[in-house]
DNA sequence: CTGAGCTACTGTATCGATTAAGAAAGGGGG
DNA sequence: CCCCCTTTCTTAATCGATACAGTAGCTCAG
């Protein structure tokens, strides 16, 4: 059996509470005691106290959980979600936390009982769709929570409206007017490919939600109807199906002349489909992008960068030391658009 | 207060115990009082058993402490560890299991008392020096471990000494004899700059040693001594320090004909010193690295290709799954030199 | 009619610690 | 010489659950 703190008690003839000060309050015994006790507990292979005990008893765990969706393994692939995360492990590790990634896998139904079992003393959410029930799960919790999307007590994140209004007015004042919009959870079916979107505030995604408004606003304010933008989805936040997406667009009659994509990763697949048809970038059709990962500079692609890392860092801030002033844990960080080589005037 | 079982249990009028296996064990109890139960629990605001106790009885944490330095945010930053990460996620997430990544923070004091802390089943430990006292406590937990260098029961990793040979012979075939190492964890002095190293099996470093070791062999083999070799450190695993180092063994005279890093990340800062020099890689200057980082294709790096991904997914398998033959638990991965522009024939 | 076997619960010990309150011993001031 | 304070350790309650050994009630074979 391994040892406890009552095996190490015994073996030194003194009270369990001894050598739990021992461990955590050195200054309520004597040096020399104290000494006897951390000996005696390596002679017994006794490695401190049990972590998961000590939590118990203090109501706290010393870690957050970070919650990613579709699955955890995804979160490493995108790297704005790395940079993310790379601010919020800062953060956590300046104040002693530690991170814990949570299991959601891909069904709701296990995400449900991952949530529930997690041992956390706090959640931050990236990136999880709202219609999720784990997140129901998880605001029952009745934990300190951070979410970019649900606008709870703390919340950390930017305009998306705004941000993308600024992407489609930069495309109309270059005389664009015929759009195509390539998203993430368009519509219910999860497929890659064509949808209608009748109107941005149908859509279940937020992020979705709040990006394609802003599309149609800047669309609006030049005269194009919302009807008039081909809108098509992909299946996953990936090249392989941003390039696809791309495909269905680049191949209607008439060939938009702008492309818009709602993250740099499916821009980045957009670009290689256009390469593949031989079109120039910025030249036959413009594209662009969101976030400004740093594949996108490389690329040259037009795009909305977001303080991915300050995110995160801020989000493990307001989790951890949260501000007394209410107004203070409600933060909206700056956007900028990045104009690069992937637009330009549309041809005539 | 906070509901508890027992505050559940009351207000149904049944014992903590049924309430336990409503969670638990539906199939202990009718469906009815089931039902009744959870209903009393959303009524009151229950959501279900604390983690922390449930594991405290269960005597299992449902995580696997992730053991990372110098500080987990670089984890982050380097592209090999997040696809070992990702590797990592991928399988924890297939058997239900969190990962905790444990804030062991700069001071090796900090660190200790995390690894002491964690609530995990389980440690994997990625590039963490030997000598870290953290790793001893880690051990000392008694908990399974998996570490690509300390050999314990469970190992993944690659033969680090054979996978730099490949490298060495490969420039020393090409004709090159005057070459200059960059490493890190090189000497005690963890600053950016010339270091001396009389023989790789004194490096503390495991990584370190394991890979000079294999550059000296081949270099032994084609004629050239060691001490004919330059060896500089660099401070930390980034492109400004792999920069800064090979400008330090670029100014020498004569200068190297090749330049072999022991990473990637700073195999590509030396490309950069290159070209700040109007050195051409591959013509006037070789330059080598290690890992085959996304980025390193890009570039056009000769490098060593170890399977990140799998290395990650692997060593979560070992840690979760354990297979009951004891040879299995020990995996050694296939590397492969990676030929590309960045080396050619030594000038003449 | 008895008792074996089943279902549906309850009672109690236990997981491994922390912590507030209490008690014994020693020291110093009046 | 007595009382109070400090230092050093102990006692006992508690954190929130789970698991196993009952037990009550019911059905049904012999």
């Amino acid at each position: 059996m391994r040892p406890t703190l009552q095996t190490v008690a015994d073996a030194v003839g003194v009270s369990r509470s001894t050598v739990s000060n021992a461990y955590g309050r050195p200054d309520q015994l004597s040096p020399e005691l104290r000494a006897k006790i951390l000996e005696a507990a390596r002679r017994l292979g006794y490695s401190g106290p049990n972590p998961t005990a000590r939590s118990l008893r203090r109501g706290r765990a010393g870690a957050i959980g970070v919650l990613f969706t579709p699955t955890l393994s995804y979160a490493f692939t995108d790297p704005y979600a790395v940079e993310f995360l790379r601010g919020l492990a800062e953060t956590a590790e300046n104040h002693r936390t530690g991170l814990l990634l949570v299991p959601l896998g891909a069904d709701d139904e296990g995400a449900l009982t991952a949530v529930r079992e997690a041992s956390v003393d706090g959640f931050c959410v990236y990136c999880v769709p709202g219609w999720y029930r784990a997140m129901g799960a998880a605001l029952a919790r009745g934990l300190p929570m951070v979410n970019s999307e649900y606008q709870g007590d703390l919340y950390v994140g930017i305009d998306e409206t705004a941000a993308t209004r600024t992407v489609g007015e930069h495309l109309t004042g270059l005389g664009h007017r015929r759009f195509a919009v390539i998203g993430n959870y368009l519509g219910t079916d999860p497929a890659t490919g064509p949808t209608t979107v009748p109107a941005p505030e149908d859509l279940p995604s937020f992020v979705s939600r709040e990006r394609l408004r802003g599309l149609r606003d800047a669309f609006a304010a030049a005269g194009v109807p919302w009807s008039d933008v081909v809108t098509v989805n992909a299946a996953t936040n990936t090249r392989e199906d941003g390039a696809a997406a791309a495909a269905y667009a680049l191949d209607r009659d008439p060939r938009p002349t702008a492309l818009l994509a709602i993250t740099d990763v499916l821009a980045l697949g957009a670009l290689a489909a256009l390469d593949e048809r031989g079109l120039r970038a910025g030249a036959d059709v413009s594209v662009t992008g969101f976030d400004d990962v740093p594949a996108a500079a490389e690329a040259g692609l037009t795009t909305v960068r977001q303080p991915a890392y300050e995110r995160g860092r801020i989000a493990g801030e307001l989790l951890l030391d949260p501000p007394d002033d209410p107004a203070k844990r409600r933060v909206t960080l700056d956007t900028e658009l990045m104009v690069r080589a992937s637009t330009g005037p549309a041809p005539a």
